[in-house]
DNA sequence: GATTGAGTTCGCTACTTGCCGAACTAGATG
DNA sequence: CATCTAGTTCGGCAAGTAGCGAACTCAATC
């Protein structure tokens, strides 16, 4: 299989999961993984359409999209319109930190239901505390690894810039 | 604050949150959430319907789906047709091996993008490798986790059968 | 065997989403 | 100042979703 064809693959692979994880439209999604995958010099708006195959405007609002969103950015190059666009350097550690705000808020919501049940439901608490519990702690821990993880992320490219 | 009100409210966040997570319709949602809030003696079509205020087929029809998905289970009681709604019993154990699955198919994907940029952009992967292994490690942690949790939920509920 | 009650099925409408093409803008370059 | 190129904006269309009401089914009861 030739690299063109594995990238092209891979790039629908990727793009649903990454429309999955971050809730991004299709387009986006693809752009975003084409870019995961070689955007090491930076690919042109023309080079990301002719890849993706979509029209000019799409190709323009979900560009723009993703640059607001911090997931990628560009560079321009002195006497040349065009601008490059890569993965922003800090993408991966972004979207990390929109994960641990959902799940912060998950903590709070759980904590309310926990503070219902107990106030208008005491009679079955020991039930649902206890299983309130263990996902209360489950949350907690996932909370720590999201946080550690981005700090080992920020950490390596910090040192290596 | 009457305990309808706040019910009314926490079924409205807690329904957005879990449509988020699951990928439910808000209907669905929204009947799991009260059901989370108050199954334990069961709760009736109807009861139901007067709670989440919508149409009887839209409200059998989500019924059904979160019957499907194993979210919720019902009982009868002899001389009464009328079905008794609640949580299933493992219905939380359901939604953490549902996770566990999409984390699985993560991990693979991630492998396929680093075997592709290995192979075809070896001159970045120092950087990627790296980056890459990070999150290679995180989701195995994460994927530990959950099945941590979801293990000590079956003990749990195995438990006080 | 007619009626009641619990729930289902079907056809429809209103809304949202994702994308496209055509017209446009704005900043170089001849 | 005309032109060319990179990118944006706008209007519209096609497809998918969520929910509704009306008609229906099926079992139990009178």
């Amino acid at each position: 299989m030739s690299e063109q064809t594995e990238q092209e693959l891979l790039i629908e692979e990727l793009g649903i999961g990454i429309q999955d994880l971050l809730s991004l439209s299709p387009l986006a999604s693809r752009i975003y993984a084409l870019l995961i995958l070689c955007s090491y010099e930076g690919l042109t708006f023309e080079e990301i359409r002719t890849i993706i195959k979509a029209s000019k405007s799409s190709i323009s609002v979900n560009i723009n999209v993703l640059t607001q969103l911090n997931y990628i950015s560009y560079q321009t190059k002195p006497g040349d319109r065009k601008r490059y666009f890569k993965l922003a350097r800090y993408s991966s550690i972004i979207s990390l930190n929109a994960y641990h705000t959902a799940i912060e808020k998950e903590i709070k919501i759980l904590g309310e239901v926990n503070a219902f049940n107990k106030r208008y439901h005491p009679e079955k608490f020991n039930n649902e505390e206890s299983l309130g519990i263990i996902y209360q702690d489950y949350l907690k821990e996932k909370l720590q690894l999201v946080k550690k993880t981005a700090d080992k992320m920020t950490r390596f490219l910090e040192n290596e810039k």
